[in-house]
RNA sequence: GGCGACAUAGCCAAGUGGUAAGGCAGAGGUCUGCAAAACCUUUAUCCCCAGUUCAAAUCUGGGUGUCGCCUCCA
């Protein structure tokens, strides 16, 4: 699992220059909260997550593979790829070059072969990070990265590559024409995975719009937790509508699952007994619930799916033990077991409700210990106010002194150097 | 304007040919001194019109509505 950073573009180099800070510091900011949020919301860490900064090199390389297999021409130090030269061109997002043309409202650079090509590879300009190529110095376009990158790590061909729905087009159109042109390999990616957009009143959230607000601020008002299961409770790539009304209604959903995790529990510390006609039957419902549970999932992560099948479980917890209640008999040991087995393993794969990992036997915490948690905190509360120079600078300070810190999975990790 | 997606109960949301999962809210019930909490039960014929089929929410055509892409955001 690769997921790469774009560490280089217009953005990143206006904040830099505007805050008068390097230009990987603001990355190293923002990807620094970015790991902090996914951790809490218990997200797991992708395998590699390669920069486009530490791959300049391998992204020439692909741009001259391009020029080399005739997908590219050079103007003026900028290279283009010329998309009338790839064939399949248009396919993913259904269109063709003629129907781009026609509703096009690009302005056009008439040094362009054709509207539609598109720049792997830009020209310096003052002012701005620059690298030696052999076109001159400059910098990566904005879609090569993610060929080259991604190509590197999985090889020329892989299963899975995600994205929104609206990197579509142009951008995972690009990739393709890109990868494909540079290798001859076919296809380059087996399956795309796009997901819906997350909206707010019905309105696609985005910075553009002003209508977008930041997970860390919406977890002052939910736990990460009710924030993920709300996400998780429509398929990936429906579109999905954020309000208070609907996090307040996956609260309350996620409670009855935590209250049928709590009617287990009990069970489970009832003393067991051998089985029963009706632990047989509910033993044969259980495994079939799990079968269609996985079943869901497999069918292109049909979470909302899924998530109802543990409904359903934790409705068969909370019967089976108030009919043990009502007659007084004590529950099939073996059935107990499974449906633990069973119910852990659904929020395992749901992410939610899963058993609080071992804490680590409290060891002599040292004085050092105690003042680096402080100073840890603090951080953490310098990002969640916006405070992002004071954060930065305590980093730095920490860094002169010879102490790094890491974002871990398990929350930000010190070590001397 | 070009291209595409979607339209299921009060709300959210599964379901790609065979008589509509699940959650929230609502209603009824169990429990409780009352209440709350918790649990159980219960609530739709699938935007409109036409067509294909023994059979359609599911396929086809038309209409209406919503959203998205067509931007150096990747």
């Amino acid at each position: 699992h690769v997921q790469n950073f774009t560490d280089v573009d217009d953005k990143i180099i206006n904040t830099a220059n505007k805050e008068n800070v390097q230009w990987h510091d603001i990355c190293n900011r923002y990807i620094d909260a970015y790991f902090e949020v996914m951790d809490k919301l218990n997200v797991r860490r992708a395998h590699i997550y390669p920069r486009v900064s530490e791959h300049i090199d391998d992204i020439i390389g692909t741009v001259q593979g391009l020029l080399d297999n005739g997908y590219a021409y050079v103007i003026d130090g900028d290279v283009y790829y010329s998309v009338a030269k790839f064939e399949g061109y248009g396919q993913l997002s259904g269109r063709s070059l003629d129907d781009m043309l026609a509703g096009a409202r690009v302005s056009v650079d008439d040094r362009k072969r054709n509207p539609m090509d598109f720049a792997l590879w830009k020209a310096a300009k003052p002012g701005e990070p620059a690298w030696e190529s052999p076109w001159g110095p400059g910098r990566p376009g904005w879609h090569i990265e993610c060929s080259t990158m991604s190509m590197k790590y999985l090889g020329e061909t892989f299963d899975f590559h995600g994205g929104g729905s609206d990197l579509i087009f142009p951008h995972h159109e690009n990739e393709i024409a890109q990868s494909e042109g540079c290798t001859g390999c076919h296809p380059f990616v087996r399956y795309w995975l796009h997901n819906g957009f997350i909206t707010v009143n019905e309105e696609k959230m985005s910075k553009s719009l002003g209508n977008f607000f930041m997970v860390i601020d919406i977890l002052e008002h939910y736990d990460p937790e009710t924030l993920r299961f709300f996400i998780v409770s429509t398929h990936y790539r429906s579109p999905l509508d954020f309000s208070d009304a609907r996090l307040t209604e996956a609260e309350k959903s996620l409670q009855r699952l935590r209250q049928g995790k709590e009617a287990l529990a009990e069970l489970q510390a009832m003393p067991g007994a051998g089985p029963s006609a009706s632990s047989a039957a509910l033993t044969g419902k259980v495994k079939e619930l799990r079968e269609a549970f996985m079943e869901a999932m497999r069918d292109d992560f049909n979470t909302a799916l899924a998530v109802s099948h543990m409904f359903a479980l934790a409705k068969e917890i909370n019967i089976y033990r108030a009919a043990l209640a009502d007659g007084g008999a004590k529950p099939d040991g073996k059935l107990v077991a499974l449906i633990a087995d069973v119910f852990a393993e659904m929020c395992s794969v749901i992410g939610v409700l899963e058993e609080t990992k071992q804490a680590a036997p409290a060891a002599a915490v040292s004085k050092e210990d105690e003042l680096m948690e402080i100073i840890i905190d603090l951080r953490r509360e310098a990002r969640q106010n916006k405070n992002y120079a004071l954060a930065d600078q305590l980093r730095d300070r920490l860094g002169q002194a010879g102490i790094a810190l890491q974002d871990t999975p398990g929350g930000v990790k010190w070590s001397k150097q």
